[in-house]
RNA sequence: GGGAGAUUAGCUCAGUUGGUAGAGCAACUCGUUUACACCGAGAAGGUCAGAGGUUCGAGUCCUCUAUCUCCCACCA
């Protein structure tokens, strides 16, 4: 029976939108267990076809942005399509700890609040952490079922679950089986605001103009921007075929008068050396510097710590000592100067220097003992899938982008110094510094030296674990969704963190289980604001999708973010985009209401095609089957921004502007009205069936009114084939 | 230093394998005709950055130039 009553007032979505998220939930239908088994498509072995997304877990420390709902969109869409067409479809939500990410936000709030990190222990730390992040996390849980998002809640996994840490623990343990795992003392990037080391990754570089120094060192001249660290400089390099200090030989050693005094310095010869390069001498300082210290490690030199991890000064600098980098930099200068050391000083030198992602304060090289994981087999074994096809990257860009960064790939990093992440399962001996993998904890003593060891006290990079999602998600290694969702169907995730999280999701899935975590990989780009500008609270451009949401309506919202938005590429949102859309769901209401109104006396779906006679009405009806033909054939190619396109200027354009005025004349006429009235409904329901991805909750609500009596709910309404 | 990409209507962008250019917004004219003014009808707007080349045919493929953007990277 057709309720036409609510078609009597404008859509509003503000009105339904919850009530029919509800049905969906308590309808069980997003979780493929419950899929009606007659549905079901099998294919030619047999086997239930299955289609599967994990969720790339939001960090549970704010509100949802714009690019969340882009990625719930594009997921949503892709997940409710193949749902409809036969396929087992699950989509793992998660919830991300986002460890330094977090830890960053955190140490902001205690910032306003006028504490520090530093002046709680570990333990209370971590406590309150945990706290902000389950209340943030149950925040974003709503805000993504606002956005319409048809994921299994009952299979929702945190990153910090018991499952995830098991796992990850595993994979550390097999890794150092494989001798794939060290533990090294290395030059690592160093945060002096947030006292941990970094990935490169976790770098940036900013351009900036130094003074650059040129000092006398002896006989030589050499240049620096870092004064402050050359007090422990007593190798002096040049590259062996240099013409002009051929007089001097390798290990030779010279006394030079220098900062604190005469020092014997040694002769170094090394082709790292740029001869064009300043002078073609330099100093080195191996303890703060990459270069530097690789130097030092092949010709077996002392290395020594001038600063330390605070950016201080440490007791070798003498008077210095204690002096932060900034304060002691112009005295260090004025100190070599007044001692006739000072050359000259080029104000105009442009060079780029290292930062903290976070907190652009400038990385300070510091020797730490960290783990690392060699990476050259592993991506030796992603590229070899990616040629071979084993997966494959949609967007041909990102593929170069991504051979280019896995060819020259270095080792990893997973040592934190921070407590809000997962331990490292390991034992470090107090005397001789060695660590050993101990996840039962039950190493008391050090393999090498028999000395007392002590709990390690990092932790893993969040991207270690987050590397092996899709693994834990479908309960790797013994789950039946392992067996039956693994592989994956699609990763659907920023470019952005193509290297963080793409990457090492395929290695180590490979690595794990010899194949890649997913089949097709869908990048999309970063969502700025109307004009292209990069979205940021400073500028005050940002765009709150949940406020759109409320405004315009989710199903608005959702076309705005993908009509014509092409995958791979930055997107713009415009908040007067989706208003149009706002506006194309109240053209899809009152096209309903008005083609019920005219063919009231049909109330059963099955009867509407079987009633078109009229020969221009089966040519019409023929041209809007072959209209959904090709957009299911676009969402297949992941080409949803063509897909929401046409699907958009077909409704509007074809449905109503053409088919609707003019059989409505025929139908008030009385000119062959049954089969004017029957190609007005299959149309619609065609066309309501095949918008219900990209807009599900009008499509839903609709469908309610139009549906036969042995139909379903929409969402598990059968596709247009 | 290395890499990837962009340049199409006033603005923001589509254009899938080469076949005489499309959308939304803005602006213009007309229209309240009984689904819808959150609307309809109509008109306007582009030598597809520039120059060469391949082709029967190029926004689409190739080369170069200009401008812009992004990513990666241990040159003192």
């Amino acid at each position: 029976m057709i309720n036409q009553d609510k078609f009597q007032k404008p859509y509003n979505p503000q009105e339904i939108e919850n009530s029919i998220y509800e049905k969906w939930l308590s309808s069980g239908y997003f979780n493929p267990d419950n899929y009606p088994e007659n549905k079901i498509k099998k294919n030619k072995e047999g086997q239930e076809e299955t289609f599967s997304i994990v969720m790339p877990p939001p960090n549970a420390n704010g509100s949802l942005h714009a690019g969340h709902a882009l990625f719930v969109t594009l997921q949503d869409i892709l997940i409710r399509f193949n749902r409809m067409n036969g396929k087992r479809s699950l989509w793992i939500p998660g919830a991300d700890h986002a460890g330094f990410e977090t830890q960053v936000v955190y140490e902001k709030v205690l910032e306003k609040e006028g504490r520090s990190r530093f002046a709680l222990s570990k333990e209370e730390l971590y406590k309150e952490i945990l706290d902000f992040t389950l209340s943030n996390k149950s925040y974003m849980e709503g805000q993504i079922r606002q956005l319409g998002a048809s994921c299994d809640w009952s299979r929702e996994l945190f990153t910090l679950d018991d499952r995830v840490i098991k796992t990850v623990y595993n994979t550390f343990e097999k890794l150092d089986k494989d001798k794939l795992l060290y533990r090294g003392k290395r030059i690592v990037n160093w945060c002096p605001k947030h006292q941990t080391s970094l990935s490169n990754l976790e770098t940036n570089y900013i351009k900036r103009k130094d003074p650059f120094y040129y000092f006398k060192y002896g006989p030589f001249t050499i240049g620096t921007v870092r004064p402050e660290t050359k007090f422990g400089d007593k190798y002096v390099v040049m590259h062996p075929d240099d013409e002009r200090y051929k007089e001097y030989t390798h290990g030779q050693k010279i006394t030079v008068e220098w900062i604190n005094g005469p020092i014997e310095a040694t002769i170094i010869k090394d082709k790292s050396v740029d001869p064009k390069f300043g002078s073609g001498v330099m100093t080195i300082t191996p303890w703060h510097s990459t270069v530097d210290f690789d130097i030092a490690k092949q010709y077996d030199l002392d290395i020594e710590q001038i600063i330390d991890e605070r950016g201080k000064l440490l007791p070798i600098a003498n008077e210095f000592a204690g002096m932060s980098i900034k304060d002691a930099r112009p005295k260090i200068v004025e100190k070599l100067d007044s001692k006739g050391l000072l050359i000259k000083v080029d104000n105009e030198y442009e060079h780029e220097v290292a930062v903290c992602y976070k907190c652009e304060r400038e990385i300070e090289p510091q020797i730490k003992a960290q783990w690392f994981i060699k990476m050259k087999g592993l991506s030796d074994r992603a590229v070899k899938a990616l040629d071979e096809k084993e997966f494959r990257i949609l967007t041909e860009q990102h593929e170069k982008v991504f051979r280019h960064w896995m060819s020259n790939i270095q080792d990893w990093n997973i040592s934190r110094q921070i407590v809000w992440g997962i331990p490292i399962p390991a034992k470090i001996c107090i005397a001789c510094d060695h660590g050993t993998v101990d996840l039962k904890d039950e190493i008391t003593s050090c393999p090498v030296c028999s000395s007392e060891v002590k709990r390690d006290t990092d932790t893993f990079d969040t991207w270690f674990s987050s590397g092996q999602w899709p693994l834990v998600t479908t309960d790797y290694p013994n789950g039946s969704d392992f067996q039956k969702y693994y592989p994956t169907s699609v990763m659907e995730t920023g470019a952005d963190i193509l290297f963080f999280w793409v990457a090492r999701m395929i290695m180590l899935g490979l690595y794990l289980t010899d194949q890649a975590p997913f089949k097709d990989i869908y990048l999309h780009g970063l969502v700025r604001d109307a004009h292209g500008k990069k979205m940021s609270k400073s500028k005050g451009n940002v765009i709150s999708p949940l406020e759109i949401s409320e405004k315009y309506g989710t199903d608005a919202l959702r076309m705005g973010l993908i009509v014509n938005n092409a995958p791979g590429v930055d997107m713009n949102l415009d908040p007067k985009k989706v208003e149009a859309y706002k506006k194309f769901a109240n053209k899809i209401w009152n096209a309903t209401r008005f083609v019920l109104e005219r063919t009231l006396n049909y109330s059963s779906s099955l009867t509407y095609s079987q009633n078109i006679t009229n020969s221009s009405d089966k040519k019409i009806y023929e041209e809007s089957l072959a209209k959904i033909k090709e957009i299911t054939s676009d969402i297949e190619n992941y080409r949803l921004h063509l897909a929401s396109e046409k699907i958009y200027d077909y409704f509007w354009h074809q449905f109503c502007d053409i088919h609707i005025e003019n059989l409505k004349n025929r139908i008030l006429n009385n000119e062959d009205k049954i089969s004017a009235q029957a190609t007005l409904l299959a149309i619609l329901r065609n066309l309501i069936i095949t918008l219900h991805p990209f807009m599900p909750f009008i499509t839903e609500e609709i469908w309610e009114s139009i549906k036969g009596e042995n139909d379903d709910l929409l969402i598990i309404t059968d596709w247009i084939n």
